[in-house]
Formats: structure tokens, C-alpha cells, sequence
DNA sequence: TTGTACGCGTTATCAT
DNA sequence: ATGATAACGCGTACAA
């Protein structure tokens, strides 16, 4: 089923056809609708291959996360693909698993493709990655990005505020004991919210005491840090977490080890994912725009976005702290 | 930077870096590494569009879902997506959002990519838009399709007597009063689940009452179809979800209304998604295998599949009760 | 073993 | 307004 069968049933020519599908100016509308009678009749299809190579121009977006699993990203691929509908554009994801091989590879299919903007979201890219995709030439945006000679538009979260924020506030109830939970990651960069969060920590006078657990980035990650984190008899008063996916686990496994939240260990999530006001109790977290991430990354890839503008835009996202039930004041 | 760039760099004819680049069996090694070194200073990746269409064959698989934020289907797509990768296809997914509108264009889309293959897991596609892809030509596979005259290869879950062990088992525990809370879908087919419920508890005896409740397929839907039971003044001991994903919605309701679950109500959901072992109180549900459900789908569609039979296969699979601690005893 | 040349299905540039 | 026809970048018979 070629553009050649339809011209032929129509009777005209392929360029005729080719006319019509894309709704060129001049077309006799007697014409016109022959044609379009033709495709319907063959259920035709124009062949989404031939017409980018032809074209030269593609109309499809990418998204690279490290872990789709996790609602934060996925409510980011949302509303970067509601943008890109708008602007009759597709967005093909790929989630790398935090596994460093798949990042390379999804990058290689990307690339092949002819991708007409890539977003990037991806922790554990290093520089080498991004420096390769920046100069493939293709339009590119990231999240939290390393930094780079030539800088591509970048999104990045305050994550120092925002954590500072956070640990104020636990100090605020009395928490002197600290825990942070954080996911495995590929060294590039040095988990911002850990590093952030140690550095905080380790300034606070009266001192603190702390400690980290690392695992998977997801709810059983957090329950199995948890589980680390008790068993080595370190008794924190809160456990900061460094997302609200890990945090769910977390909740978990204190309530099984008969720990109450917030009675005798506070929780802190971070994100403020959907999921987050569902749990019991509600999580305490941080809000990280998400939709507007997405939006703002349309915007920055396709020029015929409403918010485009050719420069490279550096965008900086405050992250406000959302007190719900899962903190309280420390237990003496 | 085309096969000719690197032709040229390499002194061979284009040709040969395109046997090179398929590793065709006939290269000479020297040439080989040569051109293969002509390949890395250019930084060269093949078009794909120019690939698929000289060659013919693609290498992408296609996951039409209904809502990628439930977790069953993430589950789906994570296990298709490793099963083809293990053969060295891609996936790409597209969420309908129960939107027929978006259905119908990712179907255009997918056709139009000429996939290897697709796998519809959207339970309001209608016989016509099924039938319509079957005779596309393109590979497809279903879960839970609509009957077609030429039925295409399909995987069913036997929702019947998943519902009948959910509801004899709340009949069991002395329920009487049973609510069912269900998503909106555009009606084909009338929800599989919601239709087995409502026959088996109509046919019990004694007789039960029971109330039908829906909503969108979210936590929050769940929270506000549970909302809306609770203000009609029907006072249910037991909810049966149509899934986890928004009875995770329902429990939360029923805690914020001061209800006890299980102590005053019940709460089943379905799918045994792994986030219903991480709420307090757990779920009690019914599993369906996403993982089986997503490699087999692979091996219908990819002829390289080990588990690959030629002829349609039809698989059952019958969902298994989970008992946690969302269920108990009705109160009296 | 390697090169030449045609075809894949479409868009776009000329003519007409 | 419409029709030839040359790209687009690659795979692959067919030759050499």
C-alpha cells in the first residue's frame, strides 16, 4: 500500500496525492477529495519512514528517564507528551533502569532516529554522554544536568534550598538523629539531594548525628534500607528520604518493626508525587513541579512552541516543602 | 553524515560499510577495522528511517496501554520490553488514557511506523478499530480483545472466576452489603470485571445487596467513587475494586471518613500490583501473572522468539486470591 | 572479497 | 492545478 496505489485508484499523480496528505495549497478540491476517497477506500497509511527521509524533519520527541517506575517521571512524561500533542508531536520514552549500558543504547536509538529534540532526565549520564548527544546535533534539554562546556538548556532544581528547608524544619521539631535513604546510582553526579544533605547535616550546631542507607530506587529499596538502617542499631528520630517513591517502603517496613509514623520515627518524602497524599500516614515532602518540567521542555525543544526562545535558558525550580502527617515532633 | 561520508573516509564503497555494519560474513578483516574505525571518528550512527525502508523489517515493537500510570500496566510493558530486548528489539508505548481519540491516532501512528509488531492492552477498543489493525497486516497480539471474526492471537485473563473466588470469599467472612467501584470506560466491552461481579452477586443466596460506583482509574478516582457511595447513604461492609490502583483511592476515603479497614469495611483489589503490599492495611487482591502476560506477548510477536508458535495461540489465565489485611470478618 | 546500481516510499523542485 | 523526477540514506542482488 504505496502512494502509487492510491494515485493510481485516483487517477492522478504521486505528487498529487502527496499534496493532498499534507494539505498543500493548490489542490482543486474536486481533486482533492478523489484522492481522499482513494485513501480511505485503501485504508492507506503514508509510510512514517520514507516521509522523515524524504522530509529530512521528524516529529517525534524523546524522553530519557533513569527509572519510569517511579511516578515522578512518569507525571513528567506526561505532561511533556500533553505539550508535545499540542504541537502535533509525538514523545517515544526510554527508562534506563539506572543501568548505564541501556542510557548508551537508548541514546544509539535516538539518535538513529532522527529524533526531532531529546529531554534528558537522567541522574546517572556523566559528561562524556551528554558532551557525545549535545554535539550529535541534536536539539537536547536536561534535568539536572552535568555541567558541560557547551551549555545546552538546562532545568535544575534547588536542591539545596529545598533540602535545607527540609532539615530545618525537622530540627524545628527536635529531630537530632538523622537518617537519608538514597537510591543506587552510577557515580555522574554524586546524588545532589545526598550531597546536599550531608552537607547540611554536618553545619548544624548543636551537632547532629547521622547516617545514609543506600538501594533501589523504589518502594522495596526503602523498605530494604530501612531494614539495614535499624538492624545496625542506629536509632534515628527521622528518616529523610530522597524521594517519596523510596519513602512508601520506608513507612512500610518502620510500621512492620512496630515503629509508628510519625510517633516514634518522622518520614520525609521528596517530589510530592500523587501517591504521596494516598498513603498512610500522608507523606511530608517536598513539591517538585513536574508539569511544569514537562511543559518547559517542549517548550525549549520544538521551535513552534508558544515558550520558545532561541537561547539557551536556564531554568531554576524551588522545591517548597508540604508538611503532612508522616512527621512530628521528635520522640524525647 | 551518511554511509557515503563513511565510505569515503574508509576508501571502500559504500556497499561494504553497510556489510560491515550488519557484519555480513564476507569482509575482509583489515577492511573491516578500517571502516569500523572510519565509523567511530565520524561519530556515524545509520539512519533508521533509511534502514527500515531499504531494508523492509523493523525492529520496534509497539505497547498500546490504556493508562501507563497504573502500575499493571507499567508492569506489562517493563516485561515486554526485557523479553524484547533479549532479541534485540525495541518497544515504544502509548497510553490512550481511555481516550478513543487518542487510541485511534496511536494506532495511526504505530501503523505508520510499520512496527514489527503490536500489543493492544486497552479494554475500550471496539471490534471495529480491532479488526481494522488485524487486517493492517501488522502482527498483533491482544490481551482481553474484543471477539473478531479472524481472532488474531489473544491472552485472556478468566476475570469470572477471579471475581467468583473474590466474592465467595467475602461471602465467607459474612458480607452482605457489597459495593463495587469501578473506571469509567468507553463501552466496549462493558468492563469484564464490573459485569462477572454484578452476575455473580445478583445470582447469591441469600441475596446481597450491592451498589456500583465509578470513577477515573486513579487513587483519586477510587476516592471520589467512594466518596460518592458513602453520600448516597449505602453503607457497603465490603468494596470490591475493579483494581489496586484505585482501591489504594477507596482505602484512603473510607480512613478519612473514620471507617476502619477491614474493622468496618472490606477492601479487595485486583491485579496484585506491587504497591499493594506497601499500604497500610495491605491489600487483599488477585493476581494476574504482568510478567507471563508480557513475555508471551513478545513471544507471539517476535517469530525469533524462543517461546514463538506459529498459529494463534489462546491463553487463559485465571487470577489467584491474595489474602492480606485489607479484608476481615463483616461487622455485624 | 568488493563495487555498482537499483529500489524502498515519500517530499520537493521543476516543468507543463 | 497537476505531472515528471530527482533526491533522501540505506540494503542488496548482481557483477567483477
Amino acid at each position: 500500500m504505496t502512494l502509487d496505489d492510491v494515485a493510481r485508484r485516483a487517477g492522478v499523480s504521486t505528487a498529487t496525492v502527496s499534496r493532498v496528505l499534507n494539505d498543500a495549497p493548490s489542490v482543486r478540491p474536486a481533486t482533492r477529495s478523489r484522492v481522499l476517497k482513494a485513501v480511505t477506500d485503501l485504508n492507506y497509511l503514508p509510510n512514517e519512514h520514507a516521509r522523515t527521509l524524504a522530509g529530512g524533519r521528524s516529529r517525534v520527541l524523546g524522553l530519557l528517564v533513569s527509572n519510569i517506575e517511579n511516578p515522578f517521571f512518569l507525571d513528567i512524561y506526561h505532561a511533556l507528551e500533553d505539550a508535545a500533542r499540542t504541537l502535533a508531536h509525538e514523545v517515544v520514552v526510554a527508562s534506563t533502569g539506572y543501568v548505564p549500558e541501556h542510557l548508551a543504547s537508548s541514546i544509539q536509538h535516538m539518535r538513529a532516529r532522527r529524533l526531532a529534540g531529546i529531554a534528558v532526565i537522567v541522574s546517572e549520564i556523566d559528561a562524556d554522554l551528554a558532551g557525545q548527544l549535545v554535539h550529535s546535533g541534536m536539539p537536547t534539554v536536561f534535568y539536572d544536568a552535568p555541567r558541560l562546556d557547551r551549555m545546552p538548556p538546562n532545568i535544575a532544581a534547588d536542591y539545596r534550598t529545598g533540602m535545607h528547608r527540609c532539615v530545618e524544619y525537622l530540627r524545628g521539631l527536635g529531630h537530632r538523629r538523622l537518617a537519608f535513604v538514597g537510591h543506587h546510582t552510577s557515580l555522574y553526579p554524586l546524588n545532589a539531594r545526598q550531597a546536599h544533605f550531608v552537607e547540611i547535616v554536618a553545619k548544624a550546631r548543636p551537632a547532629l548525628e547521622y547516617r545514609i542507607e543506600t538501594s533501589d530506587d523504589s518502594p522495596e529499596g526503602g523498605r530494604l534500607a530501612t531494614r539495614a538502617l535499624l538492624a545496625s542499631g542506629f536509632r534515628p528520630t527521622a528518616i529523610v528520604c530522597v524521594n517519596d517513591f523510596m519513602a512508601i517502603g520506608v513507612v512500610r517496613e518502620l510500621l512492620d518493626q512496630g515503629l509508628g509514623v510519625p510517633r516514634d520515627v518522622s518520614v520525609t518524602g521528596f517530589d510530592n508525587i500523587g501517591l504521596s497524599s494516598y498513603t498512610s500516614p500522608r507523606l511530608t515532602t517536598l513539591d517538585i513541579p513536574r508539569a511544569r518540567i514537562g511543559t518547559t521542555m517542549c517548550d525549549l525543544l520544538v521551535p513552534e512552541a508558544p515558550g520558545h526562545t532561541g537561547r539557551p535558558t536556564d531554568i531554576v525550580i524551588t522545591p517548597e516543602l508540604i508538611v503532612r502527617e508522616s512527621t512530628g515532633v521528635a520522640r524525647s
